[in-house]
DNA sequence: CGGGTGATATTTGTATACAATAATCACGCC
DNA sequence: GGCGTGATTATTGTATACAAATATCACCCG
């Protein structure tokens, strides 16, 4: 994308990630552009790919809005999620070279530098993270499978930033990550997408713990 | 959509699936919004979702081109369209009421009726059988893979469109459905699953063999 | 004659002015 | 006082002019 457009993307995502604005919240095209720093026609950009990643809806009458997710948009995707990842982790495992997998375990090894620490460094797990899953799908040959699971994939994640994990959270995923590599390096799709599926669904289960309850 | 970008959505869809121009031809948008009948900008909008359906494509350098699918990238929406199909049909058997069950037998007997006849109508028989896939994927009741679906569903649908279908690929279509409608029926999700998987697969290899020998 | 380098043309990106549309508000009527 | 109805305002949609970026081509130098 080109600077301006890119920038108000940016701007405009983290404008709505940290909260400075409330979900259900209208936002105007022209408040978007004083945000930015740009005119209107880059930020319609930006907002068709915010819609798109359903970060932002429209009104019946083209109004804009800040996405309001319910509890069950979130299983949704999830799911969807669980899904699609679960076969790229089978393809994956098809095609990963020994130079990807190596990458993979250097990635891993960078998560678990982040966490095995005192306080652990949750800005670069969550960095490590996605280059580790961006690796797998990468890995798994499918274009439009990419493209769907980006969306997936980002939304959530990033939707609290400010989320607590427990330190056996971020150590039981770079279990997981581990044994996603062994079935790789074993070359055994089945157990890839199993152990993708595991680790999923207990993602699943622990975002809704913290984050459910509370109130959403 | 509003008019103007919508009718050039609407245009130049129409124009890239006639054929008028051929795969891996570069268009300007200038010369689309002559094409479209409206000017560049909402020439812009229609050509993002064009990309995001995948039937134009960038240059690195952001010149715009229709896309060429190679065989692979027809294999890969297939092989997605029926993971997501699949699951949809799962969940709609969870789903469907009464009411949505008989509508759905509706548009199986519309499909039979254009196909019925010394001289199958084809027309209305794509017509109604995009109508009862996307029934399914309305009982689904999940957006966002109606969403990704709605990509998958269309394109390669519409990409040929004086394609051949045998009279026989026609009536096991009807015959697919009818069983698909009795799993509902039965509230069986597993059936209804394994009945949309192999009625997909089926198309993807009538769809191989009557556009894959010959040229693309 | 081949390859690089700069001028020119083509194409995309951005800003801005204006048009169309939808919401809001005030007013009058019942 | 409640409710329709029209004027006003707010917001999105479109066209157009211009800026930036990229490709193309001609020319010169080796």
């Amino acid at each position: 994308m080109s600077r301006a457009s890119e920038q108000a993307y940016q701007q405009i995502r983290t404008h709505i990630l940290s909260g400075a604005v409330g979900p259900g919240e209208q936002l105007t095209e022209d408040r978007l552009a004083q945000i930015a720093g740009v005119s209107r026609t880059p930020v319609r950009e930006a907002v068709r790919r915010l819609e798109d990643e359903l970060l932002l809806v429209r009104s019946e009458s083209k109004r804009l809005f800040v996405a309001d997710w319910s509890r069950d948009d979130i299983e949704e995707m999830f799911a969807l999620r669980q899904m699609l990842e679960c076969h790229a982790a089978e393809r994956a495992a098809n095609r990963l070279t020994k130079g990807k997998l190596a990458s993979l375990e250097a990635v891993n090894r960078t998560l678990r530098d982040a966490i095995e620490q005192p306080s652990p460094d949750v800005r670069r797990f969550l960095e490590a993270n996605r280059a580790f899953h961006e690796a797998i799908i990468d890995a798994a040959e499918s274009p439009r499978l990419g493209q769907m699971l980006a969306k997936l994939v980002e939304a959530p994640v990033v939707l609290r930033t400010a989320r607590n994990y427990t330190a056996e959270d971020l150590r039981q995923s770079a279990r997981d990550h581990d044994e996603l590599i062994a079935a790789f390096a074993a070359r055994d799709p089945e157990w890839a997408r199993a152990v993708m599926g595991s680790h999923l669904r207990r993602a699943f289960h622990s975002f809704t713990n913290a984050a459910g309850p509370g109130g959403e």
